[in-house]
RNA sequence: GGGCCGUUAGCUCAGUUGGUUAGAGCAGAGGACUCAUAAUCCUUUGGUCGUAGGUUCAAGUCCUACACGGCCUACCA
C-alpha cells in the first residue's frame, strides 16, 4: 500500500503455451496464480504489464499442421483463436497475447543472435543425423521408429524398447523407418550452430545470477530451484553447449547469414515475452493504460521488473539458457523466476492420455463458476515449487463452505436488516462501533498482502477465512434477529444497536471483499456494486465506507457448487489405463512445451516398473512368505561369454545360456551386465555355472540392457573390499533348471 | 546407485531459531439459534507427528539408518 511507495513497474510474462493444442488445467493453474498476483500488484497501485503468446515454431506444428493440411500459420492461427474463450472465462486479466510467429519476434530474436556471436558466444560444428529422404528433411528422435535391436520387438522409438527396456541410439534400430513417411532415413551430417553455455563466464554469470536477490533483497529463484542449479552449475565443465539451430525445412525464424538454418524453438520461444511485450507497446495498449515510455525506453529503465512465471518442467531453460541469452546480448535480464508444481489427480499426474483431468472448456461450458476454481487453486497455492492434489470432495468443501458458508453469508444474513429497518443505510454515527470485527479486518490487509506478495495464496486465504469466522462469530453472539425484534416493539435503544451490529458487520464483509479481490475479481465487484460503491482498492481497507452510506438491495452473490456438476466434469473421463504410448507422445523433441502441464516430463511407466510390486506383502518384521518368495525366478545360467566392457570400471558382459529357446526352436542368449570386474577375469568365467534372477525386470544401462542379475556373495552391500564370489552350482546341474 | 523434496487427526493442510498438555478447516458426534440458498454459533470425538535408533534437561522440530511417494541424475543389477 503505502502512499510512500512510489509505483513498481512490472513486466511479468506466464510461460508460453505450444500451440499445438487446447489449453489444459495445468495451463489455467498457471495463469490464475499469475492474475492473482497481477490483480493484487494492481489495487496495490503498481504498474503492471502482463503479456503472454503463443508458442507456434519447431517440427511439432509444423508436422500437425501439415497432417490437418494446412499451412503452420494457418494451424497456429486457428489455436490462438480459441484462447480467448478461456482467458475470458477464468477472468484472465492479461494485457496482452501476442505470438512467438511475429515480425517482432523475428527481429529480435535475429538481434539477440547476432549480439551473442559479436560476443564470441556461437560457435558451429557438424553433426550427424537422420534425413528422411522422402520428407526431405532432418528428423527428430521421436519421428523415427524401427525394431528394438535386443528383442525385435517393432514400432519402437530411438531411445528405448517399450518391450524390453533396451537402451540404445537411434542409430541402433533396426529397419528404422521415419513415422512421418514411411521411408527408410539415411545419416547425412550438416552444420549446427551452438551457444556456448559452457562458456566460464558464461557459468560464472549463471552461478552468481541463480543465487542472487531482487531489488527487494528477495532471492531471485526459489530454494529449490537454486539447489537444482547448484546441481547443473556444480561442476565445471558439466554444462553442455546448447544446439540452437535446426535445418530447412523448419516452421522458424532464419538465422542471419546462415541460408537454410532456423532457430530452434526453444530459443526465440522466450523472446516471445519481449515480442509480446513489444507489440503490446507498438500497438498502444500500454500507452492506453499509462505508461507513456517507448518499449525500449520502457525495457531499458532500471525500475523496470521482469517477472517470469513457470512451470517445474521448463526451470531449467528460464534459470540457464533465457538469462545467459539475455546477459550477453546485453539485455536486461530477469528480477526473478516464479515457478509452481503441477496439479495432480489423486497423487498422479494429471494427463490427458491417461483419462484424468479437468478439462477448462468442458467446466465452463458445465456452467460452473470460474471463480469456484480459481479460488481452490489459490487454496493449494504456496510459493514453494510443490505439486497438489485436486480432489472434487476437497473442491466442494472448500468452495462451499468457505464462500457460500461464511464469505457471502455474511452480507446475506445482514442486508434484510439494514433495508427492513434503516433504508439500506449503515450507521451515521461510527461512535457506537463498541465491539468489534471490522477493525479487526482492517488491521490485518497489511499482513494479507504480505501473503499475496510473497505468492503465499493458501496462507492468505487460510487468514481470510478465519476472519470470516470472526465476524460471523460477532454476528450470533450479537443477536441482531433479537434486536430486530426488540426494535420493532419500540426499544430504541435495541435500534441503534442493531443499527450498529448491522453496520459493522457490512463493513466487515466490504473490506473482506477487497482482500478477496485479486481471486475473485467478478465476486467482488458484484459485491461492490450491492454495497453501492466504486471498485476498492487495498488503500480503501484503511477508509470506512462513508457514515450513512446506502447500500443496494441484495441479490445473491454466489451458488454452490453441486454434486452433479463435478460428476459430470468427471466422469466422462474415466480412467483408461491404455497411457503408455501416448504418453510417450507428449515427450517432445525436447522439454517444449508452454505453461507446463504436469505431464510434460511424463517418463514412459515401463522404464520403473520393477520397483514397487515385490516389497508390497513384505510384513512389518521383514520376513516374507513364500509366495513373495517364489516370485523371484532362479534359474542355472552357464556362462557362454564374458568379456570386459568398453569404457566400464566395474562392469563386465556376460552372455549367459538359461536354457530357452526361442519361437524356432533355437538357442536364446541372454545379456547380463554384471559389476563383478574387480574379481573376476572375463576369461576364467567361460563355461561355468552360476545362478541368476531370471525374471528380473530389464535394466536399461548406458552399455546396453541387462536381462537379469547374476548372484554373488560379498561383505557388505557396496563394499567388494572383503572379496567377491559369485555363486556356484554343484556339478550335474543344467542351464535353466529352476533354483528353489 | 547418488542427490534433492515430501511422509503430522477420516480428508486437505499449519506447525517459526528444538521448550509448557501437537493446531486449523472440512467431515463425524452432541447442543444452540433462526437473520441467511439447512447457511451460522458453541461444545466435543479423533493423532505413539512414516519406522527404528541417537543427541539433549527437553524433538514433529537436530543427527543416522530404513520404508513409502515424487523429481533430478547415474558405468547397480
Amino acid at each position: 500500500m503505502t502512499a510512500a511507495t512510489p509505483p513498481r513497474n512490472l513486466f511479468v510474462t506466464t510461460a508460453l503455451p505450444y500451440a499445438n493444442g487446447k489449453f489444459h488445467i495445468g495451463h489455467m493453474m498457471e495463469y490464475i496464480q499469475a492474475d492473482i498476483w497481477v490483480r493484487f500488484q494492481r489495487m496495490r497501485g503498481h504498474n503492471v504489464h502482463w503479456v503472454c503468446a503463443d508458442d507456434t515454431h519447431g517440427a511439432p506444428i509444423m508436422i500437425a499442421a501439415e497432417k490437418a493440411g494446412k499451412s503452420p500459420q494457418e494451424f497456429v492461427a486457428e489455436i490462438a483463436a480459441g484462447r480467448k474463450q478461456y482467458l475470458d472465462g477464468f477472468h484472465l486479466s492479461v494485457n496482452h497475447w501476442h505470438t512467438t510467429d511475429s515480425p517482432e519476434n523475428v527481429a529480435l530474436a535475429q538481434d539477440i543472435y547476432k549480439k551473442l556471436k559479436a560476443a564470441g558466444f556461437i560457435f558451429s560444428k557438424t553433426i550427424e543425423q537422420f534425413y528422411d529422404p522422402v520428407k526431405g528433411m532432418f528428423l527428430p528422435d521421436r519421428y523415427i521408429k524401427g525394431e528394438c535391436p535386443k528383442c525385435g520387438a517393432k514400432d519402437q522409438y530411438g531411445d528405448s524398447c517399450e518391450n524390453c527396456g533396451a537402451v540404445y541410439a537411434p542409430t541402433d534400430l533396426k529397419n528404422p523407418y521415419s513415422t512421418l513417411s514411411g521411408a527408410t532415413p539415411e545419416m547425412r551430417s550438416s552444420e549446427h550452430f551452438f551457444f556456448k553455455l559452457s562458456d566460464p563466464k558464461c557459468v560464472e554469470f549463471l552461478r552468481h545470477w541463480t543465487t542472487s536477490k531482487d531489488r527487494h533483497g528477495v532471492p531471485r529463484l526459489q530454494s529449490e530451484i537454486i539447489a537444482k542449479t547448484k546441481d547443473w552449475l556444480g561442476e565445471d565443465g558439466k554444462m553442455g553447449d546448447w544446439d540452437i539451430s535446426r535445418d530447412a525445412p523448419y516452421f522458424g525464424i532464419p538465422i542471419p547469414d546462415a541460408p537454410g538454418k532456423f532457430f530452434y524453438v526453444w530459443l526465440d520461444a522466450p523472446v516471445g515475452y519481449l515480442a509480446a511485450l513489444k507489440s503490446y507497446f507498438d500497438l498502444g495498449k500500454a500507452k492506453a493504460g499509462g505508461e507513456l515510455r517507448s518499449f525500449d525506453e520502457f525495457m531499458a529503465a532500471a525500475d523496470t521488473e521482469q517477472i517470469h512465471f513457470i512451470g517445474k518442467d521448463i526451470a531449467y531453460f528460464h534459470v540457464l539458457f533465457w538469462p545467459a541469452m539475455l546477459k550477453f546480448a546485453g539485455y536486461k535480464t530477469p528480477d526473478s523466476v516464479n515457478v509452481h508444481g503441477f496439479i495432480q489427480m489423486g497423487g498422479e499426474k494429471m494427463s490427458k492420455s491417461r483419462g484424468t483431468g479437468v478439462d477448462p472448456l468442458k467446466y465452463l461450458e458445465l456452467g460452473m463458476n470460474p471463480e469456484w476454481m480459481r479460488y481452490y487453486i489459490a487454496a493449494k497455492l504456496n510459493a514453494n515449487v510443490e505439486d497438489f492434489d485436486f480432489t472434487a470432495e476437497d473442491f466442494m468443501a472448500r468452495v462451499n463452505s468457505d464462500l457460500i458458508g461464511k464469505f457471502v453469508n455474511i452480507a446475506s444474513r445482514t442486508a434484510g436488516f439494514l433495508h427492513k429497518h434503516f433504508d439500506g443505510k449503515v450507521a451515521a454515527d461510527e461512535s457506537s462501533a463498541s465491539a468489534f470485527p471490522h477493525t479487526a479486518v482492517g488491521q490485518h490487509a497489511e499482513e494479507i498482502a504480505k501473503l499475496f506478495e510473497g505468492r503465499e495464496f493458501g496462507k492468505a486465504l487460510r487468514r481470510i477465512m478465519e476472519m470470516a469466522d470472526v465476524v460471523n462469530g460477532y454476528y450470533d453472539v450479537s443477536k441482531p434477529w433479537e434486536l430486530a425484534k426488540l426494535a420493532a416493539a419500540g426499544d430504541s435503544t435495541a435500534r441503534t444497536n442493531l443499527h450498529a451490529v448491522c453496520s459493522h458487520v457490512m463493513e466487515s464483509f466490504r473490506l473482506l471483499s477487497i482482500l478477496l479481490a485479486p481471486v475473485l475479481p467478478e465476486l467482488s465487484k458484484r459485491a461492490f456494486e450491492f454495497l453501492a460503491l466504486p471498485p476498492q482498492t487495498w488503500a480503501d481497507t484503511s477508509k470506512p465506507m462513508p457514515a450513512g452510506h446506502a447500500i443496494r438491495a441484495y441479490q445473491h452473490l454466489m451458488s454452490r457448487v453441486e454434486e452433479k456438476q463435478l460428476d459430470a466434469l468427471l466422469g466422462v473421463l474415466a480412467d483408461t489405463p491404455e497411457s503408455k504410448k501416448s504418453e510417450k507422445s507428449t515427450k517432445p523433441e525436447s522439454p517444449k512445451n508452454g505453461a507446463s502441464s504436469g505431464n510434460a516430463s511424463g517418463k514412459p511407466i515401463a522404464s520403473g516398473v520393477q520397483a514397487g510390486a515385490a516389497s508390497a506383502n513384505v510384513s512389518d518384521n521383514g520376513i516374507i512368505g513364500i509366495d513373495d518368495f517364489t516370485k523371484i525366478d532362479l534359474r542355472i545360467a552357464k556362462i557362454v561369454n564374458a568379456e570386459h566392457v568398453d569404457g566400464s570400471d566395474k562392469l563386465l558382459r556376460l552372455t549367459l545360456d538359461v536354457g530357452e529357446v526361442d519361437a524356432n526352436g533355437k538357442q536364446k542368449l541372454r545379456n547380463v551386465f554384471s559389476g563383478i570386474k574387480s574379481a573376476y577375469a572375463p576369461e576364467s568365467l567361460i563355461g561355468q555355472l552360476t545362478v541368476v534372477v531370471a525374471n528380473l525386470a530389464p535394466r536399461k544401462m548406458k552399455f546396453g540392457v541387462s536381462e537379469g542379475m547374476v548372484l554373488a556373495a560379498s561383505g557388505k552391500a557396496d563394499d567388494n573390499s572383503t572379496g567377491l564370489f559369485l555363486l556356484n552350482p554343484h556339478a550335474g546341474a543344467q542351464p535353466g533348471m529352476k533354483v528353489s
